[in-house]
DNA sequence: CTCAGTGCAAAAGCTTTGCATAATA
DNA sequence: TATTATGCAAAGCTTTTGCACTGAG
């Protein structure tokens, strides 16, 4: 063990992976502490190559692996930009959402209780559990579109 | 050439393959049948075993070809349920959304001009030139609610 | 006749899995 | 010490691409 990232866990985080059959390793506490520290949305890669700069022999598949646990235990959640990557992010406090710009790929994030509107005002969703909203704006932001012209 | 699926080609679709530089051929007319009378929501593979149905010959790279040249055609739409397969939609003429069960993966579709209540409200959105929005929700339909209980 | 489109097979991602080894509790 | 987790490599999926052939215009 050449690092000791666990040292860093916050108690929090410590706790949440110390569920019953789970085991805190560096390799965890590094991508809690990757993925907390990192604004906006990860996807695995570039979770991997941060990871990577402090724990060089981590592998690709305990990303994959910790991820998706991750995901379980409600610390992340996935969220849907392409269909190409996995896209995570630390699970939000406040709903909020998202803007992609089709231009330079940024994506902005707002928050806004949107689900409480829609709950009340959709009546396909009156007899559904929502569990989670997931709003996603594409377009051009301010900078791309004068770019265009 | 066995089937001349061109035969049954709506007239605006015709149009809509005859952009210059563009051939009508029978893939290209059957994929587009099949969409338009499908419901819901497709995935690349579903489309494909139906073509086959038709034209057994055909091969998935033209599926997949043909789709990625509907989209930017404009006559269809990717969404975005999950991370491991490209979904499509018939263009629709007014904005809807979706409601994903979690349960069964039945996804319910409503109506609403939800975009416009975002433009009006969002702070954020106000510089950027939306195109299109996306909303999902998921969570599980009452079916499966009671199912769990 | 020309060039866009197709089918096939191979390649290219991204993600998952099997298995022996290492590390945690 | 008993499992759980890891790393590596191989396998699995979905999607894309190269190329020779076919077919539309």
């Amino acid at each position: 063990m050449v690092i000791d990232a666990k040292m860093g866990l916050l108690e929090t985080n410590r706790r949440a992976l110390n569920a019953p059959g789970l085991r805190v390793t560096n390799q965890r506490a590094l991508i809690l502490e990757i993925i907390h520290h990192m604004q906006g949305h990860l996807d695995v890669d570039e979770i991997y190559r941060q990871a990577r700069n402090k724990q060089p022999q981590l592998s690709l598949s305990t990303v994959y692996r910790t991820l998706r646990m991750f995901k379980k235990l409600g610390l992340v959640e996935e969220v849907h930009f392409d269909e190409a990557h996995h896209h995570y992010e630390v699970k939000p406090s406040s709903e909020h959402h998202h803007l992609v710009c089709l231009g330079c790929g940024r994506v902005i994030e707002f928050r806004y209780p949107l689900s409480r509107y829609v709950r009340r005002n959709i009546t396909e969703a009156k007899d559904f559990d929502i569990i989670r909203t997931e709003i996603r704006m594409t377009g051009y932001c301010s900078k791309c579109r004068q770019d265009k012209k």
